[in-house]
DNA sequence: ATGAAGTGTTAATGGAGCGTTAACGTTGTG
DNA sequence: CACAACGTTAACGCTCCATTAACACTTCAT
C-alpha cells in the first residue's frame, strides 16, 4: 500500500518537481497550487498520511491551512519555508510541526524527511497492536478489533492470546500453559483452559485462516497468518 | 529547569560554537570531542534529554555511540552529518533518528531543531497526564499517582474528576453534575455523588492545597493548584 | 437557641462480570 | 466398542462497583 501525501505549494515549478520525485519514490501525491482549492477538496481526499505545506502563499498562509486540516484529520505536517523566522513561529504554535525544510530545497532531502516522519508515525500506531489475520489484537487495551467491531476481552483471555500468539505455528503444552497462566496444573483448571480456548475461537471465527488447533493429549497450536 | 544536552562533536571549532550558542540559548550542555570519553562518562551524566551526535568521528562513529547510549537511556538523537547517504542509513536503522542536520550547519537552525525535538518529547510525555497539585491524574488509565503510590480509581470516580478538573476554580452545580454523569437528578443519585466526593477527597488528602469545596445548596468547587 | 435542610462519612446491599465448575456432547485412539 | 480427551454451553460462587441506608455534622433561617 502506498502512502498518500497532500502537497500544497504555489510555486508551479517546485510543485511539479516535488510531486514527480515523490511519485517516483513510491508515494501517491495529491498536489494543489492554491490552498483554497485544497480546502475545498478536503472532504474528497482519502487516507492522507502527511501534508507538505508551503508557508508563504498569497491566498492563505500555510499555518492557517494546517489548522483547517487539523480540525478534520490528525496527520503530520512538513512545512516548506524560506524564512528562518517562520520556523520559530511554527515552534510557538500549539499544533506543532512534525518537520520543516528550508527553500530552496533538494528533493532528496525532502524525501528523507518525509520517510522519517512516516516512519515515526507508523511506529507510533503499530507499537501497541498485533495483527492476527484480519484482526488486530491490542493487549494493553484488552481488545480485539475486526473491521468496525471491537471486542473487549477479559484479562485471562488476553493472557492466553498473548501466550499463544508468541508461539504461533508451535505446539504449546497444556501443562505449560496452565503453570504459566494459572500457576498450577489440575483437572478443573484444564477444563477452564478448554472454556477459554472455545471463547477465543469464537472471537476469531470470521477469518478462516486463523486456526486454534488441538494436539490431542499434548496441547494447542495456533496458526495465525502473517 | 534547564534542559540538559549531550553534545559529541570532534571538530573543536564547531563543538565550541555549538556549545556556547546552546548555552546562551538556555540549555545546559555537556560536550565531548571524543566519543570514547562520552562512553566512559555516561554513568555520571544525569538527566540528559537530548543527544547531538556527529556521525563521522575517527574513534567511533556516531551510530555506534547512539546504540550504546540507547542501551542505558531512552532519549532522542539529533545527528550531525556531512553526507546525505549517512542519513539514508539512519532511516534504515531500527533506533531511528529524531532528527538530523547537514554540516556545515548554522547554530540557529540547530537550535530550532533542538527545540522542536524537545517540544515533541514533552508533548508525548504529558499528553496523557494531568497534574493536580503534587498528584498526576491519568484519565485513560483510571489512575491517580502520588510519588510512588498509584491509586486505581473507578470509572465513576474518573468521570467526576475529569468534570471537576475541567472546571477548576469554578462552581459546578449539583444538578448539572448529576445530569451529565448520571443522566438524571434524583435524591438518591445526589447522595451517591456525595459518596464519590468523599472518595475523591480521600485520594487527594496528602496535598493540602487541593480543595474540594461545597457550595451549600448549589454544588461544588475544586481548587487545584496550577 | 432550636429545628430543619443540606451535606459528610461509613458501611450494607444488590447487580454485573469474571473465572471456575458442572453437564452433556463430540472426537480420536487403542 | 469403550474410554479418555476435549468442545461447548450454562450454572455457580466470588469480587467489585455503584447505590442506598444510617448516623453524624454543618449551616441557615426563624
Amino acid at each position: 500500500m502506498r502512502n498518500h501525501i497532500l502537497l500544497v505549494e504555489d510555486d508551479l515549478d517546485l510543485g511539479l518537481v516535488l510531486k514527480q520525485y515523490l511519485q517516483f519514490s513510491g508515494f501517491e501525491v495529491t498536489w494543489f497550487s492554491n490552498p483554497l482549492e485544497a480546502v475545498e477538496n478536503l472532504a474528497t481526499l482519502e487516507n492522507i498520511q502527511l501534508a507538505i505545506i508551503d508557508v508563504m502563499m498569497p491566498e492563505m498562509n500555510g499555518f492557517d491551512l494546517s489548522k483547517i486540516i487539523s480540525e478534520r484529520s490528525k496527520i503530520p505536517f512538513l512545512f516548506l519555508t524560506a524564512k528562518v523566522q517562520s520556523i520559530d513561529r511554527i515552534l510557538g504554535l500549539k499544533l506543532g510541526a512534525d518537520d520543516y525544510i528550508a527553500k530552496p530545497c533538494e528533493p532528496e532531502e525532502l524525501l528523507l524527511r518525509v520517510k522519517n516522519i512516516l516512519k515515526r508515525e507508523q511506529k507510533s500506531e503499530l507499537s501497541q497492536s498485533v495483527a492476527i489475520g484480519k484482526y488486530s489484537f491490542l493487549p494493553s487495551q484488552y481488545q480485539i478489533v475486526f473491521n468496525d467491531k471491537t471486542y473487549t476481552i477479559t484479562e485471562k483471555e488476553t493472557e492466553l492470546l498473548i501466550l499463544l500468539s508468541q508461539n504461533n505455528h508451535k505446539v504449546v503444552n497444556r501443562k505449560e500453559i496452565l503453570e504459566k497462566l494459572w500457576g498450577e496444573n489440575d483437572y478443573f483448571l484444564g477444563r477452564s483452559l478448554d472454556v477459554f480456548m472455545t471463547r477465543l475461537r469464537k472471537y476469531f471465527k470470521e477469518d478462516e485462516r486463523i486456526k486454534f488447533d488441538s494436539v490431542r493429549g499434548i496441547g494447542f497450536k495456533v496458526e495465525f497468518p502473517e
